[in-house]
RNA sequence: GGCUACGUAGCUCAGCUGGUUAGAGCACAGCAUUCAUAAUGCUGGGGUCGGCGGUUCAAGUCCGCCCGUAGCUACCA
């Protein structure tokens, strides 16, 4: 029975570049979504670019163009990328269209007219100069408890408090270097907390993977709080209906994206929609079954990080305006490289373009194929491992079968035999088929790729065992010759057809080889009396030339770019060039700097602090005079590490109060905390007391 | 600090509701083979299943604590 399912995968943020991390996302969903298509199920895939928001806005004025302009070169770029890496999508529109204009409208006017939004003024930071309000990632200032300059406007990362931006000493707006002023505005809130019930049973209720559910029991019995949809102008984005000066904000018509792009697909009369209705996949049926609404399906794929506003805000809203919910919110964890977050100074932090330049796409895709789950975990791709498995995998095994047999058929003629020559072994491989369709359909892919690979095992040792190379020599033996190589040939076949999912490219090639199109609506036929074409190879090795190439690449690109913070990208690693983390504060003059006495000091004691996490008790020695001073880089340093050696302090740092203890003074580190916080050590010959300038 | 996960052979990972000597692929070693893109087949070495306690006739598998990693989130559970 034929299936009809709408299948989505999270919006890219139209303010950067796709990166393999995207990919992970695209390349499952599209596994998919070509498994229920080869299996003969009306499936349909949309996507979009996320056109709005602020970042947006900030981001195109830097490179001086509108926004429109902006969006139209990223979503050109996206298209190239993602139909080079053989993303199928049905279609691929924007936030910022006309359809999502229209259905964000007709959203919102239902939950208003379900009494569903309240109405509120809040008092946000704004830049007088920009005339921009402003989010608390865009002011800076110092904590006004420990001082700590370039802190956010919501916490610390220092000392870890929280305030409100208001509290920053000093505070600055990121964008303009104005000081921030307070003002008044009225926003649109949607009214959440009404919808703890619905959501406590729709998380529960199997459309979620069980840690996810989890996960979102945290925000559920903390309590849901009103959402915030409305930003004050300048922003991009639509314009709130019978409302001047406010806007929906960009995470309130990101999902209606999704129906906004089928509907655009549906109405488009250059595609071949075969009599698909959008109505039919979104508006309530009323017959009581979500998940099979006038019976269709509808699955959302994204990362962890967004499972909030698919699995709470999402539902709910849809809920309120009489629109059907997701039959399932499929989430996937983050992609690391090398067992680290993706990082631009390794030169891990790799883009789709950057890959391509040096490689195909199918090997992504079977690599990260052979590690998908149905899982939350984060998927590692390591580089080393990447090179072993797709070799070892694709060609040796799987291509092997084809490489080492196809010669002996066109020898005799270039046709396939007319008998099984071992029924069972073809049959295992029928039956695995079966198997290896659970699977995918399960999204339990790796386990997929495991089942293909025992019968591409299966086949090798059947062609070991039977020697054909010996037979060809014999005379007489033509005929058994030919009934091996065709029952090698038929295996893979069937592997191919499983693998088409996978890697479209290769299994074209194959197809072209084999001269038919597989198809896996129902148990392969074995193939007889049928004519195949000269075997060429049908994918080259993975050489570590240009997996280095790559990485090389991505170093340099690190140069060239700085990508901001993505506003609802689904599936990244920040970016975190030191630079980028930690902009360079402002300029100051010498005698602001004189201001600071830099002593070079002596660690002659260091000691755990009684009942401190964090902390580490120094003793300092100046030439003379000696200084008590906690610290925190515990994490960092052992006590004994420590003595005796000497650093750099702020000797006229005011004395301050602690928990544990009077601190006078501080030493310099460097780091991001943790782990990662190295102390300064000056040169040899340098002497406790001296000054340093 | 809290929460959600995770920590199994050199690497990447399986191990469902606890049950005989803990598995796979890759890597490594030896042998075989030469049809095949230095591919394939056979054999083998290698793990006190993060640590410490506990429950049980029996624990990688359940419970507690600790250590480490990732993400989320905060003086509120």
């Amino acid at each position: 029975m034929s299936r009809k399912i709408l299948v989505t995968s999270a919006l890219p943020y139209a303010n950067g570049s796709i990166h393999l991390g995207h990919l992970v996302e695209y390349i499952q969903t599209d596994i998919w979504v070509r498994f229920q298509k080869l299996r003969g199920h009306q499936c349909t895939y949309v996507c979009a670019d996320d056109a709005h928001g602020t970042a947006i806005m900030l981001k195109a004025e830097q490179n001086g163009i509108t926004p429109e302009a902006q969006i139209a070169n990223i979503k050109a770029e996206h298209e190239k990328d993602f139909s080079d890496f053989q993303i199928a999508f049905d279609n691929f529109h924007s936030t910022h269209s006309s359809e999502n204009q229209e259905l964000s409208g007709l959203i919102y006017n239902r939950l208003v007219e379900n009494g569903h939004i309240a109405t509120r003024t809040i008092t946000q930071a704004y830049d007088p100069e920009k005339e921009l309000f402003l989010a608390d990632r865009y002011i800076k200032g110092s904590c006004p408890k420990c001082k700590s300059p370039d802190q956010y406007g919501d916490n610390c990362e220092v000392c870890g408090a929280t305030y409100s931006p208001a509290e920053l000493i000093d505070a600055k707006s990121v964008i303009s270097g104005a000081t921030p002023i307070q003002k008044d505005s009225e926003h649109f809130f949607f009214t959440l907390p009404e919808f703890s019930e619905f959501l406590h049973n729709w998380t529960r209720a199997g459309h979620l993977q069980s840690e996810m559910a989890n996960k979102l029991a945290e925000w559920l019995d903390a309590g849901l709080q009103e959402w915030d949809i409305s930003r004050d102008a300048p922003y991009f984005g639509f314009e709130i209906p019978g409302q001047t000066g406010k806007y929906f904000y960009v995470w309130l018509d990101a999902p209606i994206g999704y129906i906004a792009s089928f509907k655009n697909f549906c109405e488009n009369p250059d595609k071949n929609t075969q009599g698909l209705n959008w109505e039919d996949y979104w508006l309530e049926d009323g017959n009581g079954d979500p998940n099979l609404n006038n019976g269709t399906e509808l699955y959302h794929f994204i990362g962890k990080d967004i499972v909030n506003f698919h699995a709470l805000f999402w539902p709910a809203m849809l809920h309120s305006a009489k629109f059907r919910t997701p039959t399932a919110v499929n989430v996937h964890g983050f992609l690391m490289v090398n067992g680290s977050k993706m990082s631009k100074s390794r030169g891990t932090f790799i883009n789709a373009r950057t890959y391509l330049n040096h490689l195909k796409p199918d090997y992504l895709r079977y690599y990260f194929a052979a590690k998908l789950s149905n899982g939350v975990d984060d998927l590692d791709l390591n580089l080393e491992d990447f090179i072993q498995r797709v070799n070892s995998d694709l060609v040796g095994k799987v291509i092997n079968i084809a490489s080492r047999t196809a010669r002996f058929i066109q020898k005799s003629g270039g046709s396939l035999g007319n008998t099984i020559e071992n029924e069972a072994l073809w049959q295992q491989c029928v039956d695995a088929g079966d198997t290896i369709a659970a699977l995918y359909e399960q999204r339990e892919f790796a386990k997929a790729m495991r089942e293909i690979m025992n019968l591409a095992d299966a086949a090798n040792e059947y062609i070991a065992a039977k020697e054909p190379w010996a037979l060809a020599k014999v005379e007489g033996n033509e005929q058994l010759v030919v009934d091996i190589c065709t029952q090698a040939l038929n295996m893979f076949r069937a592997i191919a057809t499983y693998l088409k999912p996978v890697l479209p490219v290769l299994v074209t090639n194959a197809e072209a080889f084999l001269n038919e199109e597989l198809n896996w609506a129902s148990d392969i036929e074995f193939k007889t009396d049928h004519n195949i074409n000269k075997f060429k190879p049908l994918l080259g090795r993975v050489e570590k030339d240009q997996v280095d190439a790559i990485v090389e690449e991505s170093k340099e690109a690190l140069n060239q770019s700085e990508d901001q913070t993505d506003d609802t990208d689904a599936n990244t690693a920040a970016p975190d060039s030191e630079l980028a983390k930690e902009p360079l504060a402002a300029e100051i003059d010498f005698n602001t700097f004189a201001q600071t006495d830099l002593r070079v000091a002596k660690i002659v004691k260091a000691a755990h602090v009684e009942g401190a996490d964090k902390l580490l008790q120094l003793t300092l020695d100046l030439g003379g005079e000696t200084r008590n001073v906690f610290s925190g880089i515990k994490s960092a340093y052992k006590p004994e590490d420590l003595e005796g050696k000497l650093t750099i302090m702020v000797a006229n740092l005011a004395p301050r109060k602690m928990k544990f203890g009077l601190s006078e003074g501080m030493v310099l580190a460097a780091g991001p905390g943790g782990k990662e916080i190295y102390l300064l050590e000056p040169h040899n010959g340098a002497a406790p007391g001296m000054r340093v300038m």
